[in-house]
DNA sequence: ACCTGAACACCGTTCAAGT
DNA sequence: ACCTGAACACCGTTCAAGT
């Protein structure tokens, strides 16, 4: 029975859905297709690329083709592809955040973004640095909603808060609360939409429209010659 | 000579600086502070412990008094705040990023900010996942940008993208190479600009813009860092 | 070509024993 | 009270030797 980097891949997915990656040794993963530690060697010339392509495969759809709707509803959609991606898995967020060298997935997606970007106006490098920006954001709050996954609770903030002998403010209890209460997929939502709500209005000073709220579905998005100008 | 928190956690640091994360064990810790690895535990529970005390240390001045600017200039300058501190110590985003028990420091940071968004017209609950957000944001650009400090320069994306047999967009080339290229606290700024604009737009639409200071939503309260009882 | 078995140089952590 | 010394149960990684 011999592997290939796929079948490797695919253990150790497997073996972070159920164990976690904390407990992803190369001795147990071995364990897991019935070979010792060193095997793993003959496939992966170390731990780190190993899981390099187990991130890789964790963001493996991102390049699937966008529906035609306007420049802000893509990239919220590809903010929302990103985070089920990442969450789809347990610890893929950690594990996606601990690569280094990008897969030809992350290049893939990272290509997209940047195309929906130049398309709505931005300089490719803008588009660049904004399709970071906007990768931070998603992977952050994907690590921060795992983490709360697996955390005791029978201790929550406030108790810690008081052990620490910090006094806060009423607006942070309501806060903290309501961070703990609320659906995570609605904060992540919030956030993304206050995102794409400042890249609608860099990108196109403030005119026209009063949107309010809601996603943003401003009209249409004809190809436009890049002209920004960026204040600061 | 007996050691006591404050001085390990300087010495870790220090460590930091000229070794590493990655360099940190216990026992190469004490063996710069002419300890055995052991001994450490006498001071803390475990090496988490010790490194959460670090990650709150790097961000010791998070709670200093803020200039009476308008809101949206408050919130960047926390920002800045924040990536200023992470970036003051090698590895330092990478230390806070570990860091899942949030100690004082970051309690009374994230209690400051949340006034300042509340302050801004925010309900408390949206002022916590902005806060949040933001944090991911300014933490997610420092790991990178320390990430890169730290890479062999020999090795370019272009190199890594041909290997994986990747076909790139022109807009992408452009993208990565001025990500290379450009002063990363400029896309940092760039960034953070996006998600104040969009800030301003969430709490108030496009309506009149004017009215700088004390803008809050009923009564004049005071812009304090909460206080904190000495204990440690 | 692929895997075993065993080793090397480490880890974090614990704990009797010293001082 | 604090540290030493030594151990325990692991790591990632390497490599002769087997098949």
């Amino acid at each position: 029975m011999s592997l290939h980097q796929s079948t490797v891949v695919e253990a150790a997915l497997r073996f972070l859905d159920s164990e976690g990656l904390d407990q992803l040794t190369m001795r147990r993963l071995g364990a897991a297709l019935n070979v010792h530690g060193g095997a793993l060697y003959r496939h992966f010339p170390n731990k780190e690329t190993l899981l390099d392509a187990v991130a890789d495969k964790i963001v493996e759809d991102m390049g699937a083709p966008l529906p035609e709707v306007p420049w802000p509803d893509q990239v919220q959609l590809l903010a929302e592809r990103l985070r089920a991606a990442l969450l789809r898995h347990r610890d893929g967020a950690r594990v996606v955040a601990g690569t280094f060298a990008p897969g030809a997935n992350t290049i893939i997606g990272s290509d997209l973004t940047i195309q929906v970007l130049c398309r709505a106006g931005f300089p490719p490098a803008q588009a660049g640095w904004v399709t970071f920006s906007l990768f931070y954001y998603v992977l952050g709050h994907a690590i921060e909603e795992q983490a709360q996954l697996r955390l005791p609770t029978d201790d929550d903030w406030r108790d810690r808060t008081e052990r620490l002998d910090v006094q806060v403010s009423p607006q942070y209890e309501v806060a903290l609360d309501s961070l703990s209460g609320t659906d995570p997929g609605e904060r992540f939502a919030y956030g993304l939409q206050i995102f794409v709500t400042g890249l609608r209005h860099i990108q196109k000073p403030p005119a026209a429209e009063a949107d309010t709220s809601g996603t943003g579905t401003s009209g249409t998005e004809p190809l436009e010659s890049p002209r920004q100008e960026q204040g600061r």
